[in-house]
DNA sequence: GGGCGGTTATA
DNA sequence: GTATAACCGCCCG
């Protein structure tokens, strides 16, 4: 059992106390809200941790609500003045901010604070003799003020009465403070009664007398038993008040037994939600606060390059920094942005570089109490507009993609000055992809790999999950050094980098002539983005809905049991242990799997494989589309903006995230609704090019193959002109199934599949299988010449190469390990197939793109071999021309 | 919350 | 038997 000290902070106490210490100090947030509350209780809170670093703290707020005791005696409490304003308008904030730190904070309606506090302590005495609990409480703190929760103090709770000085009480502290001990602090309470709360005592009765009745006869009840022994005044009134004591006593005592809504266990401090939190800081202008979670210790490599912030109180600097730049050839450019959702991003700050151990940092978004003064982004970007779209002024860059849309949505630049931008710019995550599509093009390995620096990540500056600090929140100084080296890295990374691709003229050629120009195309696609008719999307989740609680009715039905249906390995128990299907196939895992080429094998037996194949079809296609597409409209535009990845494929290929629309559905006939719901607005159609059996004319084109490239110069269909050579049948006479066959080995010869892979697919022996592709090969002696030399060249230089010329690495071709050198050999020979695709639609989009007028014809989607535009309905013919021909 | 395995959507 | 992205469950810290 782990052992801990448990603090109880009566908060409500700390509120009413700071109050009036701090009242005419007039602190105030920026918009005029008194705080003096909020910042001295976190002051005291900030306090407790440190002098208590190991222990569980929870903050106790008095809940709204009269409270049982109002119940009780109905003039309770009727003389307090009321909360001043002050006290009610800061309680809200405070606790928002204590649950945002992820302190406990424990509040009931109707209920005190104390009785709250004298309930948890209750559940951690309980927790201590517990041997279930895991928690144990080797102290017990009640940090207040106020006398009435010194009742709650034993041998295992104490009281820190005054946190400042530390003072503590246990029970012999009580004693010496009240001269009864802490169990008879409600008797004596109720002797003394409490005019401002209400509570009758006995006339004339104060601290003296009570202790010194108390000692005598041991409790209140002792003391009302021989009330006649007590002569006087007193005596007198003592008597007249034995009628309403009892009450008084039960006022005074603490409840230990209230419900509460989250108990002591679920009472858990939290990681800090340190975004909101910042917010919340800047907002009430705490900016010590804010001072305190900025202040990171960074692990900082020794770095060579200075930084320099320019602020806005000089604008002067900012004049000389652009008078510097217009005197460059070149300059680098590092932008700190709020977001990385490029429909939502604003600039937080630009940094540049003219050299390689100096860069500058423009702040002009950062957002928080207490920030040096900043320049404009409108005005910055204004003056350095003409400097960004200058043809002979190269500009260096890290996902310029990501630059222009800024400039794009947030500050009215026009698309033609982005293109001008991109046009004079370099992007240093595409030169690194182009030289070499295997590693990675962060900076971070960039600066490793080409200037052995040790870059500076942003994580250590930022934090991750929900501790993560947005960069407009952070010190101008920490997030100008990171940006400023930033900027200085891109510099020196783009000397490099053009060396390192000037060594190889294809690959520098691959850069400027797809890949570069590349880069604006995609932005204004995705900034174009596509239509969404939600309202089909969501008629048909609910569709889905309902069909996927038939099915898995259905499927508990059979399986006798319910189940987390979408769980593998709880289906797998099902399958194989309870219902005793044979295993067909293990997961990489060595796990019996459940994936659905297994269970369309074990449908032909049972009913129940097929009902999960049927959940899971739709399933995906509520979770992956119907129900998730519509989430990503952007409210602005109304439209859907993807995101296409222009260095992660290594092959050329692009990707596409956020959300993919590279993989909207269109094989089923549920699926292909999912694509119902794209759309265009009024008077404009979608429109869809896409090219005819792209990877197999390449492959012909590769190989030279004489009988692949005769079928396609006459026009044949491909698959079935291979089932004629195969089957040694004329052409007309191919049936379904031949040509199906034909296919699957067309498809599987792109993919560098062999015999074994390909009886598999086909369901024939080995044996057939070996027996079909040597018949294959036999027919396409090209075909086979072509895979022997991409198999011998790429063993040889590691590397295969697509007809542009970009080459796709292949790191593991001469691995020890046999599995990862086939598949090596396997991804050689589809990478110059798949890869020369890529290039050939990179190269059309680029020579089209100036072919489709604003406002005519948009471009807004590529998949790999189809492109998709949003067309005029009355120039589709004309498109339709343009597109083909290109 | 992060990472990974399993599964499934596309070309 | 190539190239991707996204979702869910599950385990870990």
């Amino acid at each position: 059992m782990a052992e801990r000290t448990l603090i109880l902070v009566d908060a409500s106490g700390y509120v009413f106390r700071t109050h009036y210490a701090l009242v005419n100090q007039g602190l105030t947030s920026p918009d005029g809200q008194a705080t003096h509350i909020i910042m001295g209780v976190l002051n005291m809170l900030d306090r407790l941790q440190n002098q208590y670093a190991d222990a569980s703290i929870i903050m106790v707020f008095d809940g709204k609500g009269p409270g049982v005791r109002a119940e009780w005696a109905s003039d309770y409490k009727e003389n307090r003045p009321p909360t001043p304003q002050d006290i009610k308008s800061q309680i809200p904030p405070l606790q928002e901010i204590i649950r945002a730190r992820g302190t406990p904070l424990a509040v009931e309606e109707n209920t005190e604070a104390d009785d709250i506090i004298a309930t948890l302590v209750k559940q951690a005495k309980q927790a201590n003799e517990s041997n279930a609990s895991k928690q144990s409480y080797q102290k017990i703190i009640v940090a207040s003020g106020d006398k009435d929760l010194a009742q709650l103090v034993d041998e295992q709770v104490s009281m820190l009465y005054d946190d400042k000085n530390n003072i503590l009480w246990d029970i012999a502290g009580v004693t010496e403070k009240y001269g009864v001990p802490p169990r008879l602090i409600p008797d004596y309470l109720s002797l003394i009664g409490d005019k401002v709360d209400n509570i009758h005592g006995v006339d004339k009765v104060g601290p003296k007398t009570a202790t010194a009745w108390l000692n005598e006869y041991d409790s209140l009840q002792g003391v009302m038993d021989n009330s006649d022994k007590i002569g006087g005044k007193v005596g007198e009134n003592l008597r007249a008040a034995l009628s309403y004591l009892p009450l008084s006593l039960k006022m005074n005592t603490l409840i230990s037994d209230i419900p509460l809504s989250a108990s002591l266990a679920e009472l858990e401090q939290k990681e800090p939600d340190t975004n909101k939190l910042m917010k919340l800081y800047t907002k009430f202008g705490l900016k010590r606060f804010i001072k305190d979670m900025q202040d990171i210790d960074v692990p900082r490599p020794a770095t060579t390059i200075s930084s320099k912030v320019i602020g806005g109180d000089n604008p002067e600097e900012w004049s000389k920094m652009l008078q510097l730049l217009q005197g460059q050839e070149t300059f680098a450019l590092s932008l700190i942005l709020s977001d990385s959702d490029f429909m939502v991003a604003e600039l937080v700050g630009i940094a540049f570089a003219v050299q390689d151990d100096a860069g500058f940092y423009v702040p002009c978004g950062h957002d928080y109490a207490g920030t040096t003064d900043q320049l404009k982004a409108d005005d910055i970007l204004q003056d350095l507009l003409p400097l960004l779209t200058a043809a002979d002024k190269r500009k260096v860059g890290h996902n310029t993609k990501m630059i222009a849309h800024l400039l794009a949505n947030k500050y009215q630049v026009s698309d033609k000055d982005c293109d001008a931008m991109l046009d004079s710019s370099d992007d240093l995550m595409i030169m690194s992809y182009v030289n070499n599509s295997a590693e990675k093009h962060d900076l971070v390995s960039l600066s490793a790999k080409y200037l052995k620096q040790d870059k500076q990540d942003l994580v250590d500056l930022t934090g991750k999950g929900r501790s993560r600090i947005p960069l407009n929140l952070l010190d101008i100084d920490k997030v100008g050094a990171y940006a400023a080296e930033e900027a200085a890295l891109c510099f020196q990374l783009q000397r490099e980098l053009s060396s390192q691709l000037q060594k190889e003229n294809t690959l520098q050629q691959v850069y400027e002539k797809i890949d570069l120009p590349l880069v604006k195309l995609l932005r204004q696609a995705e900034r174009q983005g596509a239509l969404l008719d939600t309202k089909i999307l969501a008629n048909q989740s609910k569709g889905i809905e309902a069909e996927m609680l038939k099915l898995q009715q259905k499927a508990f039905k059979l399986a006798g049991t319910e189940f987390n249906i979408n769980s593998p390995s709880q289906l797998k128990e099902i399958l194989y242990n309870k219902m005793g299907f044979s295993t067909k196939a293990k997961t990489s895992g060595g796990q019996a799997s459940t994936a659905e080429h297994v269970l369309v094998e074990l449908a032909k037996e049972h009913e129940f494989p097929g009902l999960i194949l049927e959940y899971r079809s739709v399933s995906k296609l509520k979770n992956t589309y119907t129900d998730a597409l519509p989430l990503l409209v952007n409210p602005d535009t109304k439209r859907l903006h993807t995101s296409f990845n222009q260095a992660v494929a290594s092959t050329g290929r692009l990707s596409s995230v956020n959300p993919n629309l590279q993989n909207i559905p269109m094989r089923t006939e549920a699926g292909r609704n999912v694509r119902a719901a794209f759309t265009a607005p009024a008077g404009m159609v979608i429109a869809a090019a896409d090219y005819s059996q792209v990877e197999l004319r390449i492959m012909a084109q590769l190989s030279g193959d004489a009988a692949l490239v005769e079928a396609f110069e006459a026009g044949q269909d491909v698959h079935a002109a291979t089932a004629a050579e195969i089957f040694d049948i004329p052409l007309d006479k191919v049936d379904r199934d031949q040509r199906r066959r034909a296919k699957i080995i067309n498809f599987g010869l792109i993919y560098g599949m062999g015999p074994f892979g390909l009886a598999k697919q086909l369901g024939i022996s080995n044996k057939e299988g070996q027996d079909f592709v040597a018949l294959y090969f036999l027919r396409y002696p090209g075909v086979l010449q072509y895979m022997e030399d991409v198999r011998a060249t790429a063993t040889k230089q590691g590397w295969a190469a697509t007809l542009s010329g970009r080459r796709v690495y292949l790191p593991q071709i001469n691995s020890d390990n046999f599995i990862a050198k086939q598949a090596a050999v396997r991804a050689a020979i589809n990478a110059p197939v798949q890869g020369s695709a890529a290039d050939l639609i990179k190269l059309a989009m680029i020579k089209l793109q100036p072919q489709l007028k604003q406002g005519e014809a948009h471009m807004i989607l590529q998949v790999h071999d189809e492109l998709v535009f949003e067309i005029r309905e009355d120039l589709v013919d004309k498109y339709k021309k343009i597109i083909k021909q290109t």
